[in-house]
DNA sequence: AGCACGCCGACT
DNA sequence: GTCGGCGTGCTC
């Protein structure tokens, strides 16, 4: 039977799948329409990955989103080239995760892809060149060179070579001139070569060849000929000692490490001997990154406390989808977490637990793998790629149905996620600020919840605002922790008053008396001591004491920070450096001095102050390393270190019993910081910090070294009194209309000329004032940063009434405007980004 | 975002 | 005369 189109039924069958819509991991707010070749009509599906050419010369991979058979009416679609899997990469619960989450956050759904698929997983095109096969040499009008001539006899022996390969033969660094001046006179042909960036990691191994194996006889003859030859005997030997195949014969086929034999120290070429008569063979196998480790059979055993929680904790969760657990350090939230995990895999469920970045080398990692063994997968920023290749195939294949991750890994391909647990929910490192997507990973992960129908479990000691006004607010479900697991002990804080300290002159490099009294003491019983400063580098900045002069950043509105170790000034924002001047550019005085502390300069005072203690230093600086971190906290466990000096990443998860004094250099620092979350954060860093004190039998120190001990938080912190503390910031967030009670969205404007940006902003500021929705708008104001990376920046914020769809309509209208302004030629290079929920 | 097409200055 | 600067328009 035959349709109208000629084609009979059993193709009429996939007439729907002519069609797809795919996600390009480009910045364009567009997906773009492909047509299917008849050959994978059958097999292609959403979430498949497709190679497809985009534009005229790129070629990329692409996600499909949709299957359809409509054409597009106003140009011919281009056909998909080839398929990737032969299963979905990316489900379709994902698709609709990244189309949420491109529309929340005003961003373009390829760059949702960006972030969320591994590098490894999208295909890189390599350029590649050939012979023209017209290209005849001695019928060629042109001339070629030496290099030329090299070039193309390597192109004819070797078929094809990468740009990188052409590099090497001619042994220049510059290549492009030349393939270009062969293209000219068509010599040859560049094409782009698609290839797979993941590979799997593989392990050589050796077994016996099955003649000898399934035949006794010949291997004694064997044995008798080798007689003569005993290197070749030993690594036979040694074969059959470790693998004894013939008790055993189902361990052949498994065989024996390659390295093994170098190992033992035989002989490789007697090896290689016995491969090549026959014996023995060598084959790849295709092994895990990572080890494999049981998982413990070891009872989790909750104190009645924790069992309480427990019971709370799974009543609200029958009622709301999302709880806090509010949880003071030590008190144990851990084992609760373990427990909830385990169940939530008991019936079948997946489970995610996001912690933050810094947070992810610990402890917790430590005590998670101990009990899930290698079924738990671990998602780091600071994995390879082809690392994370692996956890996201073993999501896909169910192999792991735990992850325990940094925010990126909310991407990963779950299809039944039970519970999504995020610990430490208020750290800001939850928000990624740049590039697009601009998400809040806990937000977001909330968000996943809800579409896979699962509970989520936001964890902290203290609480973001927003999710304890939730709270109250009976949208979450509200568990407290407030008593300390164990015996063990709440710090004791003490304010310590720099001014004072200054004006009697018992203040010494920056050290109160106090501070300087509690650490020797602590030096003196082997206790260990941490000190928290905000700030890296050894000093923010310097100055010439005659005429003030303060060096900047070229290419940002900041000053450079000097860093000690090696002598250099550099911005924080975009990596310029430079030698620290002998003499003030300005006037010419050689009195040039350091200004304010850092956390190299701490360091430096502390090994003067106390010369005899071994002191550590722990900042982006000294953990840039894979396992920088986790060596440094090794050492400091092992007690090689008395004294840590460090950056918010000591406020995590250190977890040690000798630890009995903690020094907050600079209280003020955090809280007069120009942001209306100043008091909330600095509430959260030192009680972070304080609760790395004394854990055990020992009453642990907190010293805050501040200039105005007078300020009510301080007291608020000391009692643990978060809930006044709470109210009363509440009471200001309410009168000034800040989050909770209002949602903020930040735009924006970015241009390399100061007067283009300003004007662009002030103009967009116009226009929005015009959009029909209840809303207070601030600025256009210079960024707090006026110019990074020379370009400078002015930021427009809205507030926005929660409720309702204000936040939709007054993105949707944005989104609009900045299309019609930068279709305005003065606003074309202008760069607008709007940041929803910026905190 | 790239990349091609297109129109005006300093070089062989 | 050309190489190349980056303005602007498009990508299924």
């Amino acid at each position: 039977m035959e349709d109208l189109f000629g084609g009979n039924i059993e193709e009429k069958e996939d007439s729907s799948r002519f069609f797809a819509d795919v996600i390009i991991p480009v910045p364009i707010p567009k997906m773009f329409t492909y047509k299917i070749p008849k050959n994978f009509r059958d097999e292609i599906g959403i979430g498949f990955r497709v190679i497809v050419q985009f534009g005229k010369k790129k070629v990329l991979t692409g996600v499909i989103a949709k299957v359809h058979q409509k054409p597009p009416a106003a140009y011919e679609a281009k056909p998909i080239l080839d398929l990737l899997d032969n299963h979905a990469t990316v489900n379709p619960l994902q698709i609709r995760f990244w189309a949420w989450m491109a529309e929340y956050y005003c961003c373009n759904i390829g760059d949702v892809m960006n972030a969320a698929l591994p590098s490894g997983l999208k295909l890189s095109s390599e350029s590649k060149i050939q012979v023209n096969p017209t290209f005849d040499q001695d019928t060629s009008p042109y001339p070629l060179d030496d290099r030329e001539e090299t070039l193309l006899q390597a192109l004819a022996n070797k078929g094809e070579l990468s740009y990188e390969d052409c590099e090497s033969v001619l042994g220049i660094k510059s290549i492009h001139p030349i393939i270009k001046s062969l293209v000219i006179k068509e010599a040859i042909l560049v094409f782009e070569q698609v290839k797979e960036k993941y590979s799997p990691k593989v392990e050589s191994r050796i077994r016996l060849s099955k003649a000898f194996f399934t035949d006794k006889k010949k291997l004694e003859k064997l044995f008798h000929e080798l007689s003569s030859k005993p290197k070749q005997e030993e690594v036979l030997l040694k074969y059959l000692q470790e693998v004894p195949v013939y008790r055993q014969p189902e361990l052949n086929s498994r065989g024996l490490e390659k390295s093994v034999f170098s190992e033992a120290g035989l002989s490789a070429s007697s090896l290689k001997t016995l491969i090549k008569n026959g014996v023995l063979e060598e084959y790849k196998l295709i092994i895990s990154r990572f080890q494999e480790a049981a998982p413990s059979k070891e009872e989790i055993t909750l104190s009645e406390y924790q069992e309480k929680a427990l019971v709370k904790i799974k009543e609200e969760l029958q009622e709301k989808n999302t709880l806090l657990l509010h949880g003071i350090t030590g008190s144990g939230k851990t084992e609760i977490y373990i427990t909830l995990i385990k169940e939530a895999l008991a019936s079948g469920s997946q489970v995610l637990m996001l912690l933050p970045e810094i947070a992810l080398t610990t402890h917790m990692v430590g005590r998670l793998r101990q009990v899930f063994g290698s079924s738990m997968g671990v998602y780091h920023s600071k994995y390879s790629d082809n690392e994370r290749v692996e956890v996201w195939n073993g999501v896909l294949s169910g192999k792991l149905s735990f992850v325990l991750g940094v925010r990126s890994s909310i991407f990963l391909p779950f299809d039944s996620l039970g519970l999504v647990i995020v610990d430490e929910e208020h750290e800001s490192s939850f928000k990624q600020f740049d590039p697009a997507p601009r998400f809040q990973a806990r937000d977001a992960a909330i968000m996943l919840a809800w579409l896979h129908q699962a509970k989520t479990i936001l964890g902290s000691a203290t609480p973001s605002f927003e999710s304890f006004y939730n709270a109250r607010t009976q949208k979450y479900g509200y568990v407290a922790l407030d008593r300390r697991y164990g015996e063990a002990q709440l710090p004791e804080y003490i304010l310590s008053d720099i001014l004072v300290d200054k004006k009697k002159n018992l203040l010494k490099l920056d050290f109160t008396r106090l501070l300087r009294e509690s650490i020797q003491e602590a030096l003196k019983n082997q206790e260990q001591v941490l000190i928290f400063q905000n700030r890296r580098g050894y000093s923010p900045y310097i100055s010439c004491e005659d005429c003030g002069w303060i060096p900047e950043c070229e290419h940002c509105d900041v000053s450079l920070t000097y860093h000690q170790f090696n002598e250099e000034m550099r911005c924080h924002y975009c990596g310029f450096k430079e030698k620290v001047p002998k003499t003030c550019p300005a006037c010419g005085s050689n009195k040039l001095s350091a200004v304010g502390l850092g956390t190299e300069r701490i360091e430096e005072s502390l090994s003067l102050l106390f010369p005899e203690a071994r002191v550590a230093r722990m900042d982006l600086d000294t953990t840039r390393s894979k396992f920088g971190y986790q060596r440094l906290l090794e050492e400091f466990g092992s007690g090689n270190v008395d004294i840590l000096v460090g950056t918010q990443m000591i406020t995590k998860g250190l977890d040690f019993d000798r630890v009995t004094v903690v020094g907050v250099m600079d209280a003020d620092r955090i809280l007069f910081f120009p942001d209306f979350r100043a008091g909330e954060r600095a509430f959260q860093q030192i009680t972070q910090v304080a609760g790395r004190a004394g854990r055990r039998e020992k009453k642990g120190k907190v010293i805050i070294q501040t200039r105005k001990p007078e300020q009510q938080i301080f007291h608020q912190i000391i009692q643990g009194d978060y809930k006044n503390f709470y109210l009363q910031e509440m009471g200001d967030r309410q009168r000034f209309f800040y989050p909770p009670f209002v949602k903020i969205i930040k735009i924006v404007t970015r241009h390399k000329d100061y007067k283009v940006a300003e004007r662009a902003a002030r103009n967009l500021h116009h226009l929005m004032e015009d959009i029909p929705v209840k809303k207070i708008l601030l600025g256009p104001e210079k960024g707090l940063i006026g110019k990074i990376k020379n370009q400078f920046i002015f930021e427009t914020i809205a507030k926005l009434d929660k409720s309702g769809n204000a936040p939709a309509q007054f993105k949707q209208a944005i989104n609009e405007l900045i299309n019609e302004l930068q279709s305005h030629k003065d606003f074309r290079s202008v760069r607008f980004l709007i940041d929803v929920d910026p905190y």
